[in-house]
DNA sequence: TGTTAGCACTCGTCATTAGTGAGTGCTAAA
DNA sequence: TTTAGCACTCACTAATGACGAGTGCTAACA
């Protein structure tokens, strides 16, 4: 068990180094106000901190750097509650004051305010798909040949997918197969899209149109497209920003690894409600050894859960961190209450 | 004038240089087939080239890098034509042979291929708006007080916006609102939208609808949004490969500098038809003194031109850019001819 | 017994120095 | 006109030493 005593140096070599990104030695530490004695007390805490595995040399000679240990700790038993400045809290709620966004506006904005007021990187996984319905389907036609079919779901998304139409198809047809369409698929979840298609709409556009089999192909490969587990990234190259990267290999390593949206999406699924923090190796990937991932939730009105992330070196400022995206994710479930 | 083997020794520093990115030294050049003489009549030779400007040392006892002046030359008198291998030229036409794409996925695209093939950033700004129509405008119902405005112009653009339905006004009336829109609207240039809406909507709105005016301001503030002159950018990241770029606030000052969405789209539009390149200073912008961009027009079956652009060091590869982008903006022309 | 002053020691950083090699310019001979 | 030869330049590297921030240990002190 750490001492009175222990818990302060840790805490102020810990809150030093996310500061200055500088080994924190015994001297700087006897300056401060809070803390009463001389820095050969403080040399000897320190042996044992290290001793402990809270604290690290960089050589034999430096001062100490926190250990991902140390951040642990630190993170679960010294967080101090950081208060957000009253311009932080304008800018998140202000943000959200539009009262009228579809949910990738809701989602893109968030990603873009977390990352300006941190200066790291962050990643929001939209909730699964599952349970987002198709609301309506629309089509447009452009010219003889072309149109587009425009899906909105009942989060307020749109996809839209340009086809051809098949040339003996008469617009009658068309709006025909629309309205078929739209009376048996509203309500149907995106998942299901496919599988609906073929179950009952084949037949039925069969027994009421004409040249439904191209069109039908057509509509079904603009309709049934890939509807990918979307990231949402804010402040990529905030990364370069921290002098941790100064390594562009490291940078490198670790766009790629941000860029495997699958990888990445399953990452920030396996976080569990609240607020979380994957310090450098709990992390699965090699390029985010020195990383520091923090997650947190948010709801929407149903039992549907989606995930906010920040990426930043393992010297962060955690608390300040907490207490943004706390706010931030309150925001948006907020937001979403009632969409459905 | 240059004498043919000068001719011969600028081309084969600069083919060098560009090859390896470190100075070129006498000893090297006389070590190629095609130079039959010494190093010795070398270093007269390119002593002659520096004193014209061609080439410059790197301190007073390096080997030549190309100058400004010199790349200006290279690019526009001894350009080799390049043999595109056939996997590239495979590559771009497969892209392509989906031809039914509408007019973001075309161009996003042809961003992602270009900058893939490359390594470099490549950068595309779609044509002027002012000839794009409105096509339809759709609005889905998505609960009681709200629903998302969709619309769709002639090339296949679909733009959406939530917005606020007044808690007074019916389904029906919202219909007619949006059949008076339609029938009055079809067919006018997205950036006349605005004037339009004023001048003729509001009043027509007035007589045949309850309600209107809530329900106005709220459709007005959904369609006359900013239609922001659109860049594409693929393969940001890709400048941190080049060496020239280890220095990461270059990095962060080139980033500032592309990320200036009106500037950038100035830049590009001032290029003249056909492919163009603009060399080091030549550029405006202080973070592209090291660097080059090659700008190539492509054409929209009308007389509406938008450029595709390349954003590298000015050690660049220029032969092979030219023939991709070539190959590139003649696709991407072809696939948009007859659009209109 | 816990705390602290003092001191020897470690090691990264920075500036200096010297050695090496790639490259140049100049001169004189072919 | 071309080229061999040579002196010279300069970036790069490794080695060296001074400096200082920091440590661990010991002995004295409260």
């Amino acid at each position: 068990m750490l001492t009175e005593r222990q818990l302060l140096i840790l805490q102020v070599i810990i809150d030093d180094f996310i500061l200055t990104a500088q080994p924190v030695g015994s001297r700087s530490i006897a300056k401060k106000e809070a803390v009463t004695f001389s820095s050969a007390t403080i040399r000897n805490e320190m042996a044992d901190l290290e001793e402990m595995g809270f604290i690290e040399k960089t050589h034999s000679s430096s001062g100490r750097v926190p250990s991902e240990k140390g951040y642990r700790f630190y993170v679960d038993h010294l967080l101090s509650p950081f208060r957000l400045s009253d311009q932080e809290i304008i800018t998140i709620r202000d943000a959200f004051n539009d009262k009228m966004m579809e949910f990738e506006r809701v989602v893109q904005k968030s990603a873009g305010i977390l990352s300006d007021l941190t200066n790291y990187t962050s990643i929001i996984l939209g909730p699964e798909v599952f349970e987002t319905k198709l609301k309506q389907l629309q089509i447009v036609p452009l010219s003889e040949q072309s149109a587009i079919a425009i899906l909105v779901t009942d989060t307020g998304h749109v996809e839209h997918r340009a086809f051809n139409v098949p040339v003996e198809m008469k617009g009658a047809d068309l709006e025909k197969m629309v309205n078929i369409l739209n009376s048996r698929l509203q309500g149907v979840p995106l998942v299901k899209l496919h599988e609906k298609l073929y179950s009952e709409i084949h037949d039925l556009l069969r027994k009421h149109t004409d040249q439904h089999e191209e069109a039908f192909s057509y509509l079904r490969a603009a309709l049934v497209d890939d509807h990918p587990t979307k990231l949402y990234i804010g402040g990529k190259t905030n990364i370069l920003m921290q002098p941790e990267f100064r390594d562009l290999d490291k940078v490198r390593s670790l766009y790629s690894t941000i860029e495997q949206e699958n990888a990445m999406a399953d990452l920030l699924r396996s976080g569990q409600e609240g607020i979380q923090v994957k310090i450098g190796q709990e992390n699965p990937f090699d390029a985010m050894q020195n990383c520091s991932l923090i997650t947190a939730s948010y709801h929407l009105g149903n039992d549907q859960v989606g995930t906010i992330a920040l990426l930043g070196p393992t010297r962060m400022e955690y608390n300040r961190m907490f207490s943004l995206m706390n706010v931030l994710s309150k925001h948006m479930t907020n937001t979403f209450r009632g969409w459905y």
